[in-house]
DNA sequence: GATGAATGAGCATTCATTCAT
DNA sequence: AATGAATGAATGCTCATTCAT
């Protein structure tokens, strides 16, 4: 499932020693640039703090997405393999909106990298179809979940709400809990209609 | 001292007639460059098309925002013109939405503003002011009328709306109506718990 | 005939005093690194040497070739203004061979000219017909006169031979006449078959 | 005779089996390469094509112009030969021009070689000695019979005219016979002034 | 006031060569 | 011997902003 940085597709190839560490270094390097300076830091300034030469940045991520993808991969994986843990502890509504709370904080903390998915840039082409197929699924998942147990409508569409939650969730003033409270409303609006009325017992 | 375009607060003071020309041909060539290429064009690309020094821009609109705001102003206030107006024609629900709609599409032509809104760029700075400013009150009115009908509920924060749907209006392909879909989705979490149930009579 | 740097074919404007200092610089700036080092010398190496940006050089010479025909036009001109003077001085033979050692000489000290003309590179698109402009006339006329004189044959191409001079034309080391002797060749070829025997009275 | 690939002189010292698959790779490969993308090409270009390591590149050819030898070593030779065969079967002026045909061939395939060859990089010093100590003597005995015939003067001199053609032979656009015409002219201003006269009887 | 020339830092990217593996 | 990862200087080019004219 996983292999080689820049071929996220082929056989598991194992990188050499001192492959490794460089790769290591730029992820790093490039996970904190990325939450100081935004997905499209200079380069630079990525081969600086990962103490390596530009090439060998270009040598294992060619576009400029393969090196987004490889930074946020465990962070995709992570949040992913959060949706069915939430299903399985909470009841369908709740465990979708904790979900969806849980991939706003993934987006907000990723500055640009919204823009950067609507920039037209064909450096990151690639990057919508790595996050719809990461996550679409579990989000169809939950969102099923509560269809079914009658708590939302049935028509709602993942991919509309990943696409609006991931431009809604951006980074917020300490203390702003706007993204949450939009959250809230979304999911409130998938309940409207739903087979049980809101409020009454 | 004077209101050049700049200093919307100041006392007016009329502009020599050569000015005057510069500043409308500017406005006029940036409304288009904007159209086209997005808020963050080069400001060559608006100099040229204006057939107007780089010099002239600058003394007009010292900060980028300045001319946004500027370019903006009448689309800012045709748009909010708009709220009251369909205040009158329809009921306080449609009323909500028919003006949420049409906010969405002032900003989905403005290719890069929510960015620029983010960027944290200081020469975008005023700019979130300015639109609160001009939309907030609309809005505000809106929200006011529908909870009073008991079409939603009354809590809902009209800024928080704004900015919700600023960045959720995105310019989208043809036949794409994801904004459109995710704004009846708002105002169902808006129904959602208002007084009246949603659905059985 | 004359006009800005960059346009060579429209209506003279005079450039702003600032301006023409900047163009006078880069002119002799590149001049000079064109002999040294050839002209495809990095542009830094041109502005460091005129003390000028490097946006002031794309400003006059977008092009590289726009440069490099600026560079020459003056070189071009002379060369080219030779030839009716050879043609008045000397008898048509002499005036030809003459003449083709002079634009052998002007070729020579063009490091990678030749070479430029036939990189394919697209920066270098507008040269061949520049050269062509200039210098093909005159050797046209040159080779008329000799024809007519009975001295060379009559269907020997002007572009054929500046094309071959051009390329023969290579930077050689002190007291090697290499050039000087395969243009006499060429000239003994043009001659051979011509109305009047070579050798005898 | 032959040593190894890089040393012309030494004594031989027969490869190891595993270092003959690379040389024998890389020549094949650079000659692809060469004959794509001139003798310039960027040397990982060889050195993917041969599907071996740039060191082991720079292990059997430390210079580019031992490389550019070595391909060309088997094309020289063939080039070479070709000089008696032609001296045995055409009188001497015929097959002096055919052959100069020839060499003209071999040379405008080398995209980049004649630029290689005066572009002043010590990478390449050791070239124009290959090429001489190969191709005059063959050229000095096709001049001589020429001249004994009575064909051409007896005063060329041989490496003159392979430079010359050398520079001449620029690959043309197909249908240009640009390189021919001019060896053609070349030859006759060998036979003017020949012992016998072109034309008359 | 207007002009637009000049600035020059900044950026992405390539590639010959070295050297750890 | 072979590998190929790493290097990092070098280069062309852009563009916001200033300031001489």
């Amino acid at each position: 499932m996983d292999d080689g940085p820049s071929s996220p597709g082929r056989h598991r190839q194992p990188l050499r020693a001192d492959a490794q560490r460089s790769v290591d270094a730029l992820l790093a390097a490039a996970a904190q640039v990325f939450a100081e300076s935004g997905v499209d830091a200079p380069v630079r300034q990525i081969t600086a703090r990962a103490d390596v030469g530009a090439g060998t940045l270009y040598r294992h991520f060619p576009q400029r997405s393969d090196l987004i993808a490889a930074v946020f991969r465990r962070e995709v994986d992570a949040c992913a393999a959060v949706g069915p843990t939430l299903a399985a502890q909470y009841e369908p509504l709740e465990a979708l909106t904790r979900w969806l709370e849980r991939f706003a904080g993934f987006v907000a903390t990723k500055r640009g990298l919204s823009a950067a998915l609507h920039s037209g840039d064909p450096a990151y082409d690639s990057l919508p179809g790595y996050f719809q197929q990461h996550f679409e699924p579990v989000l169809a998942d939950l969102l099923d979940s509560a269809a079914r147990a009658g708590a939302i409508r049935s028509d709602a569409d993942p991919w509309d709400l990943l696409r609006a939650i991931g431009n809604l969730a951006v980074p917020l003033e300490d203390g702003d809990d706007h993204t949450q409270r939009m959250i809230s409303l979304l999911v409130d609006g998938l309940r409207y209609g739903a087979g049980s009325a809101p409020r009454q017992a």
